[in-house]
DNA sequence: AATAATTATGTGTTCGTGCACAAATATACA
DNA sequence: TGTATATTTGTGCACGAACACATAATTATT
């Protein structure tokens, strides 16, 4: 158990005063060569790690920090993620931080190429990112890189960029389980309809054509001959579900298995509930409070939890610690996927019951 | 956002110096019965939060805290709540604590009853108990309420007990949905084997018998005809073993599923491979190295997590904040069950690649 | 009433970092 | 060489809680 080094122990060591030595740790300039390779030197030498508690009372500049994520409605999967973020920034209250958030609507892409422009000429220390659609994001991207300004995506990672870092599920592997889950508690040869979301602009997002390629990659690695139907869905434009799915269910065809690629899996369990059909098993994304209830109903036998407000959280806490601290950080984040049923789901916490 | 409120400004407010609110902050005594009342009632009005980071700086007294657990064998499930203890001392690396750890056997009770005969004796500010054997636990607590002495239990909890607080997992729901899950992948009425730990002067621990019940109640509930094969289980004497699985499997009955109700599930998926059994499904507890690999492998389909990283960081993190800051306390903490598979138990992080 | 003992209250120091500002040194240019 | 400017370095203060210690006020004792 080594004594703690100080910033004036180094400064000793180095031959220099203190003022040095911090403008050397915060890369502050107006160093000499001879200072700073003497102060490169010793903290080479010793294992230097500022006090996080006297570092945070001292603190004076600000940073201003913009959000972009898909808009947040009340308890689905966004407001988790915008929860996690609020909370880190609840553990730094003594640093001041000015942050501002933009919303874009996730299922028109001329909304998010909008929002994103706007994002792109303002002042800022640092940027998270809820991507959707690739194109836009990399354009976004590509003028932070040139300003010099660090950003972090959250839900999931887009190529051709060079984030921070990112906090995402492995969502290949995502729909991967979900076929092992769902063909686990169906017959065999038994028919499964697909749910994704219709987007106005592109044919569909990141995640769900990730999910989409690791479901059908195991059936067929697992040689099970289900046929899949494959189902539109718009959040949208509600009105046109019905017709979707009565289409489904008025056809010869039995359909005993759901899935649903993204966090709307409770619409098509109303639908099912309302419509007086039963015997499907489901299997949905996401534990936003209307996929609780119908899980915890028995409408829904599994859910896919990504961690939401771990990823909001992580993403604000690693930015801030290094913009703070110049903190190391881990760039490829890839968060837990639990597998929820209505027997463990009241032991998932969330920022209200818990603490990180 | 009001501005933050500094043990200064309530001495102010209630016309004393700060040296007298901090006695009745920290019930130093040695104050007046007017200016308790006073300063009480200013702190009635404000919402004085201390800062946490200055606290920690300035800090000057030590704290002696006593665990004890079961033993801790190398990547196994004790292991894993004393590194979450551990890691929760790292956040407090300034606060200093004298830590003494404690283990006993956890499959003989003559161990656990000598270990907490010498721990009872002993000069401490708190103690964190990890607890096997429910008699012998409620006397070491007996001892510990007469002396005023705060204690934890981490793994589970014991009825006629009065801890601060407690971190376990729910073992009846436990047991409950390893049946759902064990069943969902067998068919009907197939032979379910159950394994349970022997242990010396005591027929079973606390734990074991409430995921026993789980599980039972799980197939009565469901109507389930399995016929269940209760096999003991010895981690003593581990030659008796061969015994009985040899017994089990070279009887006429077909046995497609084992369930084991402890973290030893590797010792039967080892035995299987080397008898070179096929076609066996099995479900197990907790994430030790040796079951994560055999999951891995595909010799076990499901085991059932239950935080135990975060079982011991939040009890030592408890614990602290309560002798620290008087924090108040949440008593009844039950923790997440995680179902892991091959697919997401690369995601299921422990303290060595992400902090809480 | 005078002194001792007890209790109550106020003051000052400590912790280590971040940063502002002053001081010192080096470089540029006439 | 002297002055102006730029660069480098050192010093000092603030942050706010915890506690040690000194001083003031009250109560007990002779």
């Amino acid at each position: 158990m080594q004594k703690k080094v100080r910033i004036i122990d180094i400064a000793k060591m180095a031959g220099v005063s203190k003022g040095t030595v911090d403008r050397v740790l915060h890369n502050r300039g107006n160093v000499s060569e001879t200072a700073r390779i003497a102060i490169e030197h010793v903290l080479d030498e010793v294992n230097y790690k500022p006090n996080i508690h006297v570092s945070a009372i001292s603190l004076k500049r600000s940073y201003k920090i913009i959000v972009t994520t898909p808009e947040v409605s009340l308890g689905a999967y966004w407001e988790s993620i915008h929860n996690g973020i609020r909370h880190a920034l609840e553990e730094y209250e003594n640093v001041k931080i000015e942050l501002q958030i933009f919303t874009y609507n996730q299922y028109d892409i001329y909304s998010c190429r909008q929002t994103f422009e706007k994002i792109a000429g303002f002042e800022m220390d640092a940027l998270i990112i809820g991507p959707t659609f690739p194109e836009e994001t990399i354009n976004l991207c590509k003028k932070m890189d040139d300003r010099d300004i660090p950003y972090i995506f959250v839900d999931s990672t887009i190529d051709s960029t060079a984030p921070l870092a990112f906090y995402s599920a492995d969502h290949y592997v995502c729909g991967f389980m979900m076929a092992k889950l769902i063909t686990s508690i169906i017959p065999d040869h038994a028919n499964i309809a697909i749910f994704q979301a219709v987007r106005t602009g592109d044919k569909s997002a990141n995640t769900t054509v990730l999910r989409k390629k690791g479901f059908t990659d195991y059936l067929e690695n697992n040689r099970c001959s289900n046929l899949i139907l494959t189902i539109p869905f718009s959040v949208t434009e509600p009105e046109d579900n019905e017709m979707y799915l009565s289409r489904l269910f008025q056809s010869q065809r039995e359909v005993p298995a759901i899935v649903v690629l993204n966090s709307r899996g409770n619409f098509i369990a109303d639908y099912l509930e309302t419509n007086h059909i039963k015997g499907v098993r489901m299997i949905c994304m996401d534990l936003t409070a209307a996929n609780v209830e119908a899980l915890k109903k028995g409408q829904i036998d599994y859910l896919i939890g990504q961690e939401p407000e771990y990823q909001g959280f992580s993403s604000m806490k690693t930015l801030l610690e290094y913009l703070i601290f110049k903190s190391p950080v881990k760039k490829q984040n890839y968060v837990q996927l639990d597998i929820i049923t209505r027997e463990n789901v009241v032991f998932y916490k969330r920022f209200n019951n818990t603490v990180y």
